[in-house]
Parts: C-alpha cells; structure tokens; sequence
DNA sequence: TGCCAGGAATTGC
DNA sequence: GCAATTCATGGC
C-alpha cells in the first residue's frame, strides 16, 4: 500500500475539476464513495490509482507497494494530471476585465485542466473524437481499448488500462471496422500507434517544443489537423495559450454566452481571444465547462 | 425524419 | 487553390 497527498496551488477545486470526469471519462474513471479510480502505468506495470480530496490537499492511494523511482513517477503524473502546480490567481485577475466572461470564469473559480496521462493516450481519444458526437466517441474508445488493451482486476470490478502503441500497432484496420469506426479512422489510428511502436515518431520529444512548432510537426501527420494538435497541446500537454478556434463546442459556447442568433465564424472566435492572451486555453476550457452545464 | 456531432482527407472544378 | 463530398452512427 502506498499513499501520497498532495498540496495543489490555491485557488484549486476538486469537485469542479473532476466534474468532467464523469460526464465524458466514464470509461477510464470510475467513481465510488466520493474516489475516483483508474488505471495508469507506471513504467510498464500499470496499477490502480485511487484519488479523493482529503483536508486541502489530493490523496493519492496505490494497493501495490511501490519502489521509491515509481512513487515519484506517481507523484509527477498526478501533479501533471490534476495540474496542481498551475497558479490561477493571475488569469483570474486579467478576467475581472471581461464583462461577459467574468461571470463565468467566477462561478468555476478553482477548475483546473485535467490532462490525460500520455500523450498517446490523448492523441488517440481526440482522433476518435474527431467529428462525432462525445457519446459515440466514447463508445468507440471503450471497444478500441477492449479490443487492444488488457484489463486489471480491482475488487468485483475490471478496469481497463489504456493500450500502448505497440498493443494498438499488432491491430489491423479491418479490426477497428468491425467495432464501426470508419476505414480512414481506422488507418489513422493504427498508422500513428506503429510510427510510435517503431519510434518513426516521438510524442514525448514535442514537450520541449513551443506551442506552433507543436503544432506544425503534428499536422504533418496523417489524421492530424489543427483541431487535433491543438486538442493535444491542451489536454495532452497543459499549454495555456491555445485557442481552437474551429471548435464547434467552443463556437457554441460563445453563442449562448453571447447571445448570438448564427454560430459565430472561426475567424471571430480568433479575433475576440486576442484579448485572452495568455490564458486562451483556460478560457476555452471555461466555455467548454459552461457549455456542459 | 434529417441534421448535426469538441474534423480531416480526398475529390472535383 | 478552394469548395464540396465522404466517412459511420448515435442522439435529438
């Protein structure tokens, strides 16, 4: 048994950040007496991680006992994960001058980003994401991971641990056609989890990359477009500054906000984030938590 | 029913 | 070059 807590940067809520956990993570997180748990890897051995918000700070609970490299391996993606190292209070500040936004951005005052754990896990969940509705995307997700991925026993329950690439690259197309993704998807997928296997490609190189050369060498990829490479520099790697202009979500939530009658343009949404500078991401993180309620 | 989903590649002009 | 089409299917 091994337990960590964990102080997070103020103003932080755990309530408010893990409240998408369980409107479009169902898969990954499951959620019993007020403790989320899922399944990450530390290294290669993949463990059941409990988290729950215990006197101010994040309790971090693993059944296993772990070697010292993988409790700090532990502590760094939970950090990262939660973002309990991002300090709000300047965003915050520069949103009191926003009439419109302020409202919203106050009323979710401690919502931080809840990064997925890799970043290949991330690229994967926003291309299945591409272009469907989140309940379906969802769907698929869970079928991929079954397919491909193995599973862990915790309690009466089994939970499902994300694939690695090499896992996903032994698939072939016609596997993922058969649980009804489409044959592009399904070549994009299986294409980018054998460039990885291979190490044709390097995602975890790109951390050390500023935000548009990120982007730049992502979109050369087959199935990444700028959505996409923005989705990943947001939840895959935390960034501040991006704002995916394009997003139908976002582009909706500015309409409701707004009260426009059409949905605004992408050129639109990019002109009014200039202002938003350098906390475009929180505010369309913000809008996106609006929109869903 | 028909149209839209937190898009991207491909085709057609 | 850029607009139109294609993709799979659930949800409203």
């Amino acid at each position: 048994m091994t337990e960590l807590r964990l102080e997070p940067a103020q103003p932080y809520s755990f309530e408010r950040t893990t409240r998408r956990l369980l409107l479009f993570e169902k898969t990954f997180y499951r959620y019993r007496g007020g403790c989320f748990y899922r399944t990450l890897r530390l290294g290669h051995r993949p463990v059941t991680v409990k988290l729950d918000w215990e006197a101010g700070g994040v309790r971090v609970r693993v059944e296993e006992d772990l070697s010292r490299k993988e409790r700090e391996l532990l502590e760094r993606l939970v950090r990262r994960m939660l973002s309990l190292n991002v300090d709000l209070q300047p965003f915050y500040e520069q949103m009191k001058k926003e009439p419109r936004l302020a409202p919203v951005i106050r009323a979710r005052a401690g919502l931080h980003f809840m990064l997925d754990p890799t970043l290949y896990e991330c690229l994967i969940k926003t291309i299945v994401s591409q272009q469907l509705n989140l309940s379906f995307a969802g769907t698929l997700i869970r079928r991929l991971v079954e397919l491909a991925g193995e599973t862990l026993e915790y309690g009466d329950e089994r939970l499902p641990v994300f694939p690695t690439p090499e896992q996903v690259a032994r698939l072939e197309y016609t596997d993922l056609q058969k649980l009804q993704f489409n044959r592009r998807k399904a070549e994009y997928i299986i294409d980018l989890s054998r460039m990885i296997a291979d190490g044709r490609l390097d995602l975890e190189a790109l951390e050390r990359l500023p935000d548009e050369e990120v982007v730049e060498r992502l979109v050369a990829l087959r199935g990444v477009g700028r959505w996409t490479a923005e989705c990943l520099l947001l939840f895959g790697m935390g960034r501040p500054n991006l704002l995916p202009a394009a997003d139908i979500g976002l582009r909706n939530a500015l309409k409701k906000l707004y009260g426009l009658a059409h949905q605004p343009t992408e050129a639109e949404v990019r002109q009014w984030g200039e202002d938003w500078a350098p906390w475009r991401s929180y505010v369309t993180f913000y809008l996106w938590d609006f929109l869903s309620g």
